[in-house]
DNA sequence: ATGTTTGTTCCGAT
DNA sequence: CATCGGAACAAACA
């Protein structure tokens, strides 16, 4: 589910609302995914900070002596973190509960995952730094030049979409963003790296931005199953403004939409409008 | 029953 | 040894 746009919401709603909170409890169900040692490592640690590291959500918890701990999670396909009342009926799918307190104020922040491709761990500071060097380039973080950009692409030998997807090369982005990206710059989804241009490179990366940070603007991409909202249980909106990801016709020559899977995953392109 | 799904990792083939 | 792509992970829905 959540891609860059998602994540960065999603942050965004957790930065507003539970910064400087203290974890003063934690329930965690034993399921793949979510670290056995959470409840000890967390629990009594303040929220001092909240980033976004590629698809992560990664929260600074600090203590009154000791080194900060990092808390990892990862939503993969169909993770969620919800706000929700102290005492309150568990959710579907809910994995682990946090209570979290500041002042007078207490309340409680799932995590529920069906899929349960998801992760929850902790890291420490040297674990941090290895997952940060595993990231490429985030786009949204830092605009790259039309050649970087290019030799980028061209590091892998492979289609310009799966590069788009791999997250150790260009990291954030995922299957619906790679597709419209792909789709405003006119480039086939399946097009060799080797054979992309400079031209092209320089449109790919501007039009990647420019879905990005549409789908920032519109807090995320629901699709029909509802899964991705954000904690406060608000849906995105901008599958409403999507251009050709589950299209029928390309809303820019009138043709059909041809679908096909590309390294296992669905893909949308307009075989005219795209070459 | 089969095929589909926003992601990532691991393993076998080249 | 490096790189690429398919299988697997798991659950719900059409």
């Amino acid at each position: 589910m959540p891609e860059l746009p998602e994540v960065w919401t999603i942050t965004q709603t957790l930065k507003e609302n539970i910064m400087g909170f203290e974890i003063t409890k934690v329930a965690s169900s034993r399921a793949p995914g979510i670290a056995p040692n959470i409840s000890a490592q967390v629990a009594e640690k303040k929220i001092t900070n909240i980033e976004r590291l590629a698809k992560n959500i990664v929260f600074t918890l600090s203590q009154e002596s000791g080194e900060d701990l990092f808390l990892i999670f990862h939503l993969a396909m169909t993770g969620q973190l919800l706000f929700d009342k102290v005492n309150s009926q568990k959710k579907p799918w809910e994995r682990l509960e946090l209570t979290l307190q500041k002042n007078n104020k207490a309340l409680v922040l799932k995590f529920c995952d069906m899929r349960m491709f998801g992760k929850v761990y902790t890291a420490n500071l040297n674990e941090l730094k290895k997952l940060k060097e595993k990231y490429g380039q985030d786009i949204v973080e830092k605009m790259p030049s039309p050649k970087d950009f290019l030799e980028t692409l061209r590091s892998k030998k492979t289609s310009v979409k799966n590069v788009l997807l791999q997250q150790n090369v260009i990291s954030g982005v995922g299957n619906i963003y790679a597709i419209e990206a792909l789709f405003l710059a006119r480039i086939l989804p399946k097009t060799p790296t080797q054979n992309i241009t400079i031209q092209q490179a320089e449109t790919l990366v501007k039009t990647l931005r420019k879905v990005l940070e549409e789908g920032i603007k519109d807090r995320g991409t629901t699709l029909d199953d509802k899964s991705y909202k954000d904690p406060f249980g608000r849906y995105g909106n901008h599958q409403k403004h999507l251009y050709i990801y589950g299209k029928k016709t390309c809303p820019v020559c009138n043709g059909l939409v041809r679908f096909e899977k590309i390294n296992q995953r669905g893909t949308y392109f307009c075989p005219i409008c795209q070459k």
